[in-house]
DNA sequence: TTGTAAGCGTTATCAG
DNA sequence: CTGATAACGCTTACAA
């Protein structure tokens, strides 16, 4: 394939004068440029971006790094993607599934120079270990992180939650059990700060056998009703820590034929097209926004610029499984 | 940072020495070899890709083009990224949004040397349009493409909708009502002559006016009720070609108090999370195998191997949506 | 306004 | 087994 000094010697002019008439910078008069341009076409010439890339130091290409595959990762990509290449970046998905070492060879890659920054949505090595990165490029993480060199566009999850309790008080539960997600997570201890806090509030009885953790998927939300079957002191409310959880819940309560709201509100958490399906009460998570918010640091980080974030904030979404 | 020369100078070698201790062809001795490991681990040295990618022509990472995010679309770029990773290739996803310069833009990346190979999921440009590219790397394409160089990992959906219409069919549907994907594609032709042919067979009156076309989303599932409620002559089971457009069709029936499927049967189709969730019979249609076939065939051209691709068909998953 | 030439950091071919 | 050295294709001082 040609390279620009093929285009050079049948331009008639220096490989120097191709590179500025392709980067438009430097002077170069309108005939010179008219020819090389004619050439370039001919030939059908275009730049190798390695070459670039090389002689740069930098590629336009950004990495988010996730343990799996999830229903918010989505979201989360997709707004993402779609603000990164609204500035000309690209973006690459590394899938972890959980292995701790794959997860530093993202790192690595920002480390060889073959990414400029880096979104990390779950954690799983420890902060020390992920911290010297910071100085081969921009990392943000969707996680809080007590790091002053990597920022966040996380939310404290405390607020959302509460929001969910509050509406199933306000709506006559009493007896509330809770569905947790990771019990490593910071977001966890925020919610059982939540509960707690809400049990304080209203002097309700914490009870600690009603409370679930490591709750994430679909299945697991469906596995909970074996549970419920089986008490005598049901619950009459379930706060969630996600959809999909709250989603399984439901289908598996509705096919048992339980009714909700009757036997029992239920709240999501997320506010994804699954809950809207299932016509769930949740918490909108503004995701989304937080990927953009995302982009826009590391965006600013590489250029030096100082463009404004997005505000965030939860939201009830009154549904039907809520009285 | 650190580069090869410094490295090698430290070392008291060459830097093509160390080259080899990093790539392991050629010979060094053992003593040699220890001697720069421990330079290299001390100096936390690592190549810089974008010289090697530059020297060697190649990137090892792939691209995935799609016009927007899918539950199919995950389902398969989770399978295909997870295939690559395996053999050390990473994958960028680029959402052209229905634009199609955006598309264009990714196979310039391959033509750019800054992408190893690219998979097309739902085409924009005309075929002439992209053909030319083949020449700069491996394309493959999740839909039918009538190209001798650009392979498909496309299926049939005759057989696929057939199964579904004989499914009705026997659990005593004779009116059935057609819900198409996209105008445009093959896979709404081929669904559609499946129905000619299925109706011929079983004598029964091809309804035109109970065919719809260019329905996709949850969205447009929810609406068919509108048009449901109003006929006097009502279907009895709806084929679709999709499991998120049953999924509305089936979510917006229960809530307006449908019986389903006594009122009415539904078949969806691809059999992903959402309809096992709403226990929707659909065709399972395995699209993480396709992605998988879809890195062999790219990886096979990339390598000049021949490895075997995965056997793909249709398969009935009766669920509760039909009798 | 244009050209020369020195890198960017590797890999790979030849000698030795 | 090891070392020089020539690429890979581009950008960018510095000269002219």
């Amino acid at each position: 394939m040609a390279n620009i000094n093929e285009i050079a010697k049948i331009a008639g002019v220096s490989s120097a004068t191709v590179s500025r008439v392709i980067n438009r910078n430097g002077y170069v008069s309108d005939d010179t440029r008219a020819k090389v341009e004619a050439v370039i076409k001919k030939l059908d010439y275009v730049p190798n971006r390695n070459a670039v890339f090389l002689k740069t130091g930098t590629t336009k290409m950004l990495g988010i790094i996730a343990p799996d595959f999830s229903d918010s990762l989505t979201v989360f990509l997709r707004s993402f993607t779609l603000a990164a290449q609204k500035e000309g970046y690209n973006v690459t998905l590394f899938i972890t599934g959980g292995d701790k070492q794959k997860e530093l060879d993202a790192f690595e890659m920002l480390r060889h120079k073959q990414l400029d920054g880096l979104v990390l949505v779950i954690r799983l090595n420890d902060w020390d270990q992920l911290e010297p990165f910071t100085k081969y490029g921009p990392i943000v993480t969707w996680q809080r992180v007590d790091s002053k060199h990597i920022p966040s566009v996380f939310m404290n999850h405390y607020q959302g939650y509460m929001l969910g309790l509050e509406h199933l008080y306000a709506s006559g539960c009493r007896n509330i059990a809770n569905l947790y997600g990771s019990t490593r997570g910071l977001n966890t201890k925020s919610r059982m700060q939540a509960y707690a806090d809400f049990c304080q509030k209203y002097k309700l009885d914490p009870k600690l056998e009603q409370q679930f953790k490591g709750l994430n998927s679909i299945e697991d939300g469906e596995a909970i009703l074996d549970w419920y079957a089986e008490q005598s002191d049901k619950p009459d409310g379930f706060a969630t820590s996600s959809d999909a959880v709250a989603a399984g819940l439901v289908a598996e309560a509705r096919r048992r034929g339980y009714n909700i709201p009757t036997d029992f509100s239920v709240v999501g958490f997320d506010n994804i097209e699954i809950s809207r399906l299932l016509d769930i009460t949740t918490i909108d998570y503004p995701i989304a926004k937080q990927a953009q918010n995302a982009f826009t640091i590391i965006f600013n980080q590489l250029l030096y610029k100082n463009l404004p974030l997005l505000p965030l904030e939860f939201d009830l979404i009154k549904r039907k499984t809520t009285r």
